[in-house]
DNA sequence: AATTGCAATAATATCTGATATTTTTACTTT
DNA sequence: AAAGTAAAAATATCAGATATTATTGCAATT
């Protein structure tokens, strides 16, 4: 039971983008090294280590002689994020399709059944657990892609999504039926292995979503 | 003339990622920070921050407890960094050329007929500035997209690219008249706003270096 | 000869504190 | 109100120190 070393880095960097993307670091706020050292509980190298690689992500900024700053954020960037969310993910749906074994399909089935329990609770009015809802929607997402045959996929897919996220965490409204309907429709036909109507369903799913937070921007 | 402070992290950083892609650091190889450290001038703490950049955009491999590692190549991954290269790129065309201006015309015209200049030399036998055509052909490409105006799908290509580049450079053969026929193609098509023939000649661009890394892989 | 065990050595992850510069802030002066 | 400057705060970088973990080399065992 030892090990509190070496894993500080990787804690602090999951704490910060954590709060990045949870809105509990206001995009365009300073990042001040004194202040994440109390706050964060490590030393200014390890917080420039963390900075750094949160910066080379992009939810960091790093400006000249002037420190870190948390990304702002803006409508553009949003539409962006989205437009490049739904290339690569539908891109990685279909290979996901075309290659998924059985493992897969369980998998996946596992992923929509709990995301479907959990959308349940958040129609019936329980707000209480956006994050925990958030993780089911991650899970069934990469269930989804998963297969798709390619870390480099996945691994850019992931940092795209986190960003897109925190946009929907800014706005903190859920759009509810509309996106149950939108996650069954490309699960389904994802099952029956119809790429074209899954890739379509999660087209229409980060477009309504972007619509969504545009409008409550 | 001053600024010799602060600037070290970003001209270590420029270095190791050249050094990376250039393969004067070999895939695979372990990167002791002690070595790192007279080898570029740089204390433990910058070539830490700096590493961790480099790992975030995967040049560099960090292992945990065991420090940092050239990622290793692969043809799995050369694959997968190529099929993402011409997704990207291929988009980003098709976007450039719907939206490119007069001033995005001018500088494609300039920077077709500087790489083209030096292909000729390259194919005349003088293979003595393989970084200069390297730098000629992105500067290209990037002319290519630069209208796209998504400065995420910009930044996501440009780290692509250089993975694709240092696969290129590992096997060190020039691919000769058939890439400049390539991006003669390209070139005439993008200027002809015909966004298909463009990004089919992209595609083939793509696919035939992949091939051909892949043979003298 | 191959394998296991363990001490010695090397290397990493993290922290503290120091220095040179640059930004920011506060205060004067015009 | 604008401009100028001194004082304070913050950054980028470096140099060590410590605790922990990996690696290496060699002896002991099978």
């Amino acid at each position: 039971m030892a090990k509190s070393l070496n894993v500080v880095g990787a804690t602090t960097y999951q704490r910060i983008k954590r709060d990045i993307i949870f809105g509990r670091l206001a995009p365009g706020s300073k990042l001040k090294l004194d202040g994440l050292k109390d706050r964060y509980e490590a030393s200014m190298s390890t917080l420039r280590e963390t900075l750094n690689r949160l910066a080379s992500e992009g939810f960091v900024a790093a400006q000249d002689q002037r420190g870190f700053f948390v990304t702002d954020v803006s409508r553009e960037d949003l539409i962006e994020i989205a437009n490049l969310r739904v290339l690569l993910e539908s891109h990685a749906l279909r290979l996901s399709i075309a290659n998924g074994d059985t493992d897969w399909e369980g998998n996946l089935v596992a992923a929509h059944h709990k995301l479907h329990l959990m959308e349940q609770k958040m129609l019936s009015g329980d707000e209480t657990q956006k994050e925990d809802w958030k993780r089911y929607d991650w899970e069934f997402h990469q269930a989804l892609i998963s297969a798709c045959g390619s870390k480099n996929l996945l691994s850019l897919h992931a940092v795209l999504f986190d960003k897109y996220l925190r946009y929907q965490m800014l706005v903190l409204t859920y759009r509810g039926d509309e996106a149950v309907e939108e996650h069954r429709e490309m699960f389904e036909a994802a099952l029956a292995r119809d790429a074209d109507t899954s890739a379509a369903a999660l087209k229409r799913h980060v477009e309504k979503g972007l619509e969504h937070t545009l409008l409550a921007f």
